[in-house]
DNA sequence: GGTTGTGAACATATTCACAGCA
DNA sequence: TGCTGTGAATATGTTCACAACC
C-alpha cells in the first residue's frame, strides 16, 4: 500500500483508529456493489470476504462506529452505506485540482471512482504552455499561472499532484499557500508541509521494492525446503537467508550487479 | 496510504518488520540522493529528516539489517545503499509486465522509477487488438494472447495489473497459472488469490477518501474551536463531532445529498 | 563530544472467544 | 439458533532514554 501520512499524530478526535478508516473505502466499495445487485442485508462475514478482510476485524471497525447491526441476521447494507458515506465526509461534494497532466495525471482525470464518491475535478493544471486549452477527459488544461485563482474560486480543499519530483515541492507551496489543506502526492518525492496540512503519498516504486522483497524471500524459501527435503535435514532452523547455492528452484529474477550509477528516480511521466 | 497485502501472516522469516521492509525505500531513495551529491557519511537524525521520519524509528529499522553505522559518526551512505539494495532484492534484475496500456499503464511504462531499481519493463500486454504493435514508451504492445508466452520465456514473476476493475481477477489468475508470484494491482478490486501469491494495492479512490475524512475533521474541530472561543467554552470534552451548526469557518465543501445512484467504481482507464 | 544500537515503556492493531440479543 | 458487539489476550509498531562506543 502505497501510503503515508504526515501530521495528525496523537489527537484522533472522536477515537475512529487510523486504521479502521484506511479500510471503511473497501467496506464502502464491497457495499456499494450489494447495494446494486439489491442485496438488502448482509453478515459480518459475507462482507469480510467481500472486502478481503477477516469477519472479526470487520465487526470491531464497525463497533467504533455505533452498533449499526442487528444480532442473529446482519447489517442494513443501504444504512451502512449511508453510515459509513458519512462518517468518511462522503456526503459533501469535495472539489479537487489534479497538477501535472501527464499520463499519470491524465489518468487520474480519467478515474470514473472520484466522481462516483463525491470528488469532482475542479480543474487539471500544468505547466505546459502548449497544454493550456488542450481537452483531457473533457475538461481544458488550464495553465499554473491560474493555479490560485482557481483554487480560491472553487473553494479547492484537496489538491492531486502528478508533476515530475522536481516540482512537487513547489507545487505544494502554492497549493497550501492557496487554502489546499490534504495532498495526495504521487511524485516521489517527500513533500515538506506546515503542521495541520495533511499528505498521503502513492510511490509505485517503492510498492514494486515491497514486492521484490517478499519475492526473494519466496526464492530462498524454497530453496531452503528444497535443501531440506533433498539433503539432510540440517539447519532448518537457523531462519537465516539460505545461501544462494543449489539450482535455481524456480529461476526467475537473474543475479546481476547492482549498476551503482546515478538515477534521479524522477518519473518520465511529463513536464508540468 | 494506498497499501494492502494479502497473504504472508505470520510467517515473517528473518524477523525484519513489515513496517520497516515498507520504509527501506524510503531510506534508499534518501540515500541515492546523497550518494549523487557525494556525501560520504550521514547521521540518522539528517537521513531521517531527508526520508521524513523520525530518527530513532530509522535507528531501530537499521538495526534489524545489522550494525552498519560507527558510533559518533553516522552511516556509510555507499555501504548502506548496498546493504539496503540486497536487502530488497534489488541487486538482481526483477523482469515485470504490465498488463492494461490505458492511461495509467502508460504511465507506468513511462515510469523511469522502475528501471532504476532493477525492474525491467519486459513487456506491456492489453487486450485491445488495435493497441498491438503500437510503441508505448519505446516498447510495442503485445495482445493478451502472447501473456503466458512472455511471462514463461523472461521469467517474469512479478505482474502490474492496471485494466478496469472487471477484467482484474481474470487477468490475475493467468499471470499466476503462468508463474507469476506477486501482483500489484491499480484495479479497484479485490483480487483473491491462492496462497504463496502476494498482492499489493493501489487504489487512488481509497487515498482520496481517507484525506476526505481528515478534511472533515479538520473543518469540525475548527467550528468547535470557533464555537469555544465565541460562546462559553462548554462541551470542548466531549470529542464528538461538533454539530454542523455554527457559521462556516473556511467554507469549503458544501454539502450536498449524495445522489444514492449505480457507480461501480470502475477507472474510465482503458480496455485492455 | 557525538552518535549509534537497543532494552524497556508505551501505543496501536489484530485476533480470540463468548456474552447478549434478535 | 445465529450473528453482532466487545472485553481480554496477543501481536505489532513506535518512542524514550541511555549505555556503549568511536
Amino acid at each position: 500500500m502505497a501510503t503515508g501520512r504526515t501530521h495528525r499524530p496523537a489527537t484522533r478526535s472522536r477515537g475512529i483508529p487510523e486504521a479502521t478508516v484506511a479500510r471503511l473505502p473497501l467496506y464502502l466499495r464491497a457495499l456499494t456493489a450489494l447495494s446494486e445487485r439489491s442485496v438488502p442485508t448482509v453478515s459480518s462475514e459475507e462482507l469480510a470476504a467481500a472486502a478481503g478482510v477477516n469477519s472479526a476485524k470487520l465487526r470491531k471497525d464497525f463497533s467504533y462506529l455505533g452498533s449499526y447491526g442487528t444480532r442473529g441476521v446482519g447489517y442494513d447494507v443501504e444504512y451502512l452505506v449511508y453510515q459509513i458515506s458519512r462518517e468518511l465526509g462522503l456526503t459533501q461534494d469535495w472539489p479537487v485540482v489534479i497538477v501535472g497532466i501527464g499520463n499519470l495525471g491524465a489518468a487520474l482525470a480519467n478515474y470514473g471512482g472520484f466522481a462516483s464518491r463525491g470528488f469532482r475535478v475542479a480543474a487539471l493544471i500544468d505547466a505546459d504552455p502548449a497544454m493550456a486549452g488542450k481537452p483531457v477527459a473533457g475538461m481544458p488544461v488550464q495553465h499554473t499561472d491560474e493555479l490560485e485563482k482557481i483554487i480560491e474560486e472553487n473553494g479547492v480543499s484537496i489538491g492531486v499532484i502528478a508533476t515530475p519530483a522536481g516540482a512537487a515541492q513547489q507545487v505544494s507551496e502554492r497549493l497550501i499557500a492557496a487554502g489546499v489543506t490534504s495532498i495526495l502526492n504521487f511524485a516521489p518525492t517527500v513533500l515538506s508541509v506546515p503542521e495541520g496540512v495533511d499528505v498521503r503519498k502513492v510511490d509505485l516504486s517503492i510498492e514494486l521494492q515491497i514486492l521484490a522483497f517478499h519475492e526473494q524471500r519466496k526464492a530462498g524459501e524454497e530453496a531452503a525446503a528444497a535443501a531440506a527435503a533433498g539433503g539432510s535435514a540440517a539447519g532448518t532452523g537457523t531462519g537465516a537467508a539460505p545461501a544462494a547455492a543449489v539450482v535455481p528452484p524456480a529461476g526467475r529474477a537473474t543475479a546481476v550487479a547492482r549498476k551503482g550509477g546515478p538515477d534521479g528516480d524522477v518519473p518520465a511521466v511529463m513536464p508540468a
